[in-house]
Formats: C-alpha cells, sequence, structure tokens
RNA sequence: GCGGAAUUGGUGAAGUGGUUAACACGCCGGAUUGUGGCUCCGGUAUGCGUGAGUUCGAUCCUCACAUUUCGCCCCA
C-alpha cells in the first residue's frame, strides 16, 4: 500500500467542512473589506524566495521544496504567500491600476520540509491579505483588524492581539546594531542558538524560548527606544486607529519576525488555548515596504497578513465551537420494487431541482436498512414509495423525529416540504450555542443569528 | 536538521515465542409475509505498518525503513 507524504493531511468528512466553512466566512469577510481575490502558481522561481524572504531566514536555508523541472530550472514551491504576489504586482504592473492601493486576498497551499508536529504540516493551507501602495496607518490598523474580526466571526474567543513596530530602515539598523553590541559581551551566558543569531539575526535573540528568564534578554534594548522621531509617530498613529476600531492590543517589544521583508508595524494573533503548544499563533503579519523595490518593481508600501486554516480549525475543535455546518438531509427516498425506484429517481431529479437536499439508496439494501441508512444520514423527512400509493399520485411521507406518516398528493409535496421544513428550522435554532456575543443585537455575524432575517 | 513515544479488523482496543488472534461498537443477514431504531440468533482479520534477520517456529525478540504523534529549531 502506498501512503501519503509526511507531513501531508487527506482532508475530507466533517473535517472537510469545517475547512470549507472557515475559507467561506473568510471569502465573505473579504467581500464587505472590498478585496479582490487573486491566485498565483504553487511553484516559482527558487531565486523569488531566496531574493524575497531572505537568503539566511529559516524558511529558505532548510524549509524550501526545491526541485529542477524537466527544463533544468530552478522550482520551489511556494512556502508563504507574499512574495509571489509581489512578483505577481510587478509583473502584471499592478502599479499602474487607477484603483490604488491594490487590497488582494488569497488562499492556497503552502510547503515547508519540516518535521511535522501539533498546529505544523509540510503542505498547509494559509489565507491572508496584501494591501501593496499605500503607507497610511490606517491600511495597518485595518490589516490587523481583518483576522480579529474573522476570528470573531467564527466564535473563537480568548484571541491577543499583539503588536510592534521594527521602525523604517534606519531605525531597524540603529536598534540592530544596538542589540549586537548589548549582547557581544555576554554571548556566552546564552544558549548555542543565540550565539548563531547574535550576527545573523539578532533580533531572534528577543523571543528565544531557552534564554526566556534569563535577565539579560529582560533588560535587553527596546525595539522602540530605537525608533526614530517619524517611526515613532507613526506607530502612534496606527494604535490611535485601533483604538478607533475598538481593537484590543498589546505592544510587545520582544515581538520580531522571522522574515526579513518586515518593517515598521509587525503583529500575531495568539490563541490562548491549552494543548496549543508553542504553535499557537494563528495568524502573523507586518509591513514591508521595500520588498517590491528589493524585487526589481517601483518603490511601494505594503502590508498584509497570513492565517493558517489547520491551525484555525484545531483552535475551533480544542475549544469546542460548535460550527453552523450542513450534515443533516432533508429528505431520504426508500424504494423496494423496481418500479419504484424508477419512481424515486425522478422524484429525487424534481426534488433537487426544487432545491432540497436529497439522497437515496444505492446499495440494494432492503427497507429495514433503508431506515437505518436514512438515520444516519439524519434525514429529516422519509418518503417511502408504494406502487399502490403511486397508482394514485400520492406519497407517504414520514417525520423522521415525531414518526408521523402521512400520504400526501404529489402536486401538494413541494409545498408541504417547503411549509414543514421552514418550521423545523426556526425550531433547530439554538441561541445558546451562538458564541459571538452578539446576538441581543441581532447581528450577522456567526452564521447562527440571523434567522428572522433570511430574505435578501 | 536533532530528540522522545506509537503503529493489531470498518472503529475502539486486549493479547501471547508454538493448534481456531479476546471483548465491544459498527456493519450484513434472519426472527418480523414492505416501516426500522428494543430484544434474540447467525456472519464479519489466511491477519497483527513494510522489509530483512534470530529461531524448529514470531504479531510478540533484533535491525532498517515508512507513517503518525509530541517536543527543539523555526513558522501560520
Amino acid at each position: 500500500m502506498i501512503s501519503k507524504q509526511k507531513g501531508c493531511l487527506d482532508l475530507y468528512g466533517t473535517n472537510a467542512k469545517k475547512w470549507q466553512y472557515v475559507s467561506k466566512v473568510f471569502e465573505s469577510l473579504m467581500e464587505k473589506y472590498n478585496y479582490n481575490y487573486i491566485r498565483t502558481p504553487i511553484f516559482e522561481a527558487s531565486e523569488l524566495f531566496h531574493r524575497g524572504i531572505g537568503e539566511t531566514t529559516d524558511v529558505v536555508t532548510k524549509e524550501t521544496y526545491d526541485f529542477k523541472d524537466r527544463g533544468d530550472r530552478d522550482i520551489t514551491l511556494r512556502p508563504e504567500g507574499t512574495a509571489g504576489i509581489v512578483r505577481s504586482y510587478i509583473e502584471n504592473k499592478m502599479y499602474g491600476d487607477a484603483n490604488q492601493p491594490v487590497k488582494l486576498f488569497y488562499n492556497g497551499t503552502m510547503y515547508r520540509y519540516e518535521r511535522p508536529q501539533a498546529g505544523r504540516d509540510r503542505e498547509f493551507t494559509q489565507f491572508g491579505v496584501e494591501v501593496l501602495g499605500s503607507n497610511d496607518p490606517l491600511i495597518d490598523a485595518e490589516v490587523i483588524s481583518i483576522p480579529v474580526m474573522f476570528l470573531q466571526m467564527l466564535g473563537l474567543r480568548g484571541v491577543k492581539v499583539k503588536i510592534n513596530s521594527l521602525g523604517d530602515k534606519e531605525s531597524r539598523d540603529n536598534y540592530r546594531q544596538a542589540l549586537i553590541d548589548y549582547f557581544k559581551p555576554h554571548i556566552n551566558e546564552l544558549c548555542e542558538d543565540c550565539n548563531d543569531r547574535l550576527l545573523k539575526n539578532p533580533l531572534r535573540i528577543l523571543d528565544c524560548k531557552v534564554d526566556k528568564d534569563n535577565a539579560l534578554l529582560k533588560n535587553a534594548p527596546k525595539t522602540l527606544d530605537y525608533l526614530n522621531e517619524e517611526s515613532k509617530k507613526r506607530f502612534e498613529t496606527v494604535k490611535e486607529y485601533l483604538d478607533e476600531l475598538e481593537i484590543e492590543y498589546e505592544v510587545d517589544s520582544r515581538l520580531v519576525r522571522g522574515l526579513d521583508y518586515y518593517n515598521h508595524t509587525v503583529f500575531e494573533i495568539e490563541a490562548s488555548v491549552e494543548g496549543f503548544g508553542s504553535n499557537n499563533v494563528l495568524a502573523g503579519g507586518g509591513r514591508y515596504n521595500s520588498l517590491v523595490n528589493q524585487l526589481d518593481g517601483p518603490q511601494t508600501d505594503c502590508i498584509g497578513f497570513a492565517c493558517g486554516v489547520g491551525r484555525i480549525v484545531q483552535a475551533l475543535d480544542l475549544e469546542e465551537v460548535k460550527l453552523p455546518i450542513i450534515d443533516d438531509l432533508e429528505v431520504f427516498v426508500m424504494y423496494v420494487s423496481d418500479t419504484e425506484k424508477k419512481y424515486a429517481t425522478s422524484l429525487m431529479h424534481y426534488l433537487r431541482a426544487n432545491g432540497f437536499r436529497v439522497d437515496t439508496e444505492y446499495t440494494g439494501r432492503g427497507l429495514k436498512a433503508q431506515f437505518k441508512q436514512a438515520d444516519r444520514l439524519k434525514a429529516k423527512y422519509l418518503i417511502i414509495l408504494n406502487d399502490e400509493d403511486l397508482a394514485k399520485d400520492e406519497v407517504k411521507i414520514k417525520n423522521n423525529k415525531t414518526k408521523e406518516e402521512e400520504l400526501v398528493s404529489v402536486d401538494y409535496l413541494l409545498y408541504y416540504l417547503d411549509e414543514h421544513l421552514s418550521d423545523e428550522d426556526l425550531d433547530d435554532l439554538d441561541i445558546d450555542d451562538c458564541k459571538c456575543g452578539h446576538h441581543e443585537e441581532n447581528h450577522k455575524c456567526c452564521g447562527h443569528c440571523h434567522h428572522e432575517e433570511e430574505e435578501e
């Protein structure tokens, strides 16, 4: 037997429905924010990621899927979404569009050659946004607000927003040097990894887990102290807009991020979920004002975030958040004889064409087993075909909850189902299941709350 | 790249160096001549992750590999 590759996932069943639901919620949210869908290739020239993400980052040095294609080209499976989108932005000259900034969102699989563990696969799915062509702090706040609002819509509570600013290039370089000067005399007090990090990426020493209790780290220079006036002011403005959006956040001066292209605002959304280990970051992102330029495009100010779908679903599971996923059936059609089966075929087609969720028997089961199958599929109504009834143009329909049976004229069937199923829908809604906290105000946020306003 | 744990049917799992691999759920069939979900009866792994080795003999011992899982690094 051939098994799947390490760290990959076969997605099916209710788990697949959850993933689809999460994607759907995100896509509908993106309509509200007026972001446009973009899909770029899953593989790109290796050079794009090397130059884009940073030659020395771990993602590029040890985690990419690299290979040669039949034309001897160096190809890499994308480890993240931003570089490909920036490439596309430049190649398609989107900087020339009348509409600026360019607001994009994506949703797709990414690849990193890592050791799989909780919340981390080799093939994983991320969605996110990129805004290209604006340095307005309002955009920073908006981009941070998207994952916050999104997680709220899903009903995930207790998420924490952490923000920091790395400042512009001048600030960042000054800070980097200050860190090196500060740590260098004491470097042998730190762990082996930190020794490596000193020259390569001294910012990362700050969130080292081994040395996290070392006084050296606690007293280390803070990013914010090294921001020049302009960067400092910019960061203050971002925070003001966040306040306007009523987003709670925590400034974390140790928050740095692993990809080289970030500057100014960086942020992470953390889940406070038990049993998540160190992979509790659900979304992260930041500003990257020099990346377009670095990849041979015009100077363009950009910001974006990315969010791991698998981690979101995992967090929802751990928090036992109930999602409004359709896992039942409205009608199950039952038959025994061949003539009944033919009738079932056309009846089912008719009901489906009229918008009902309908299924039937396909494996030659007897009537008794068909009842069991209908239960397994959570059918609300059973239509039990009978040649004698059909001769009179009638069908027997049974409410599978109350077990009441009625003989209904075929002409009347659609109307009958419409009436009975809409009554049930109201019964099924359980406001206690709703985790969004908005139901008193009848918000349309979580899929549980808008039952009174179905009509568009 | 480094370290720990695991791998028995559709599922949850017990188990032993030696005839037929417990038990439970599920599923299929029957009692019930077309209305079940209770009950009762019967059926349901030529097989114990893959490959090699030790042995008269291995699911059980040894090694390698694969996958899963947990941690480090790093990241979403």
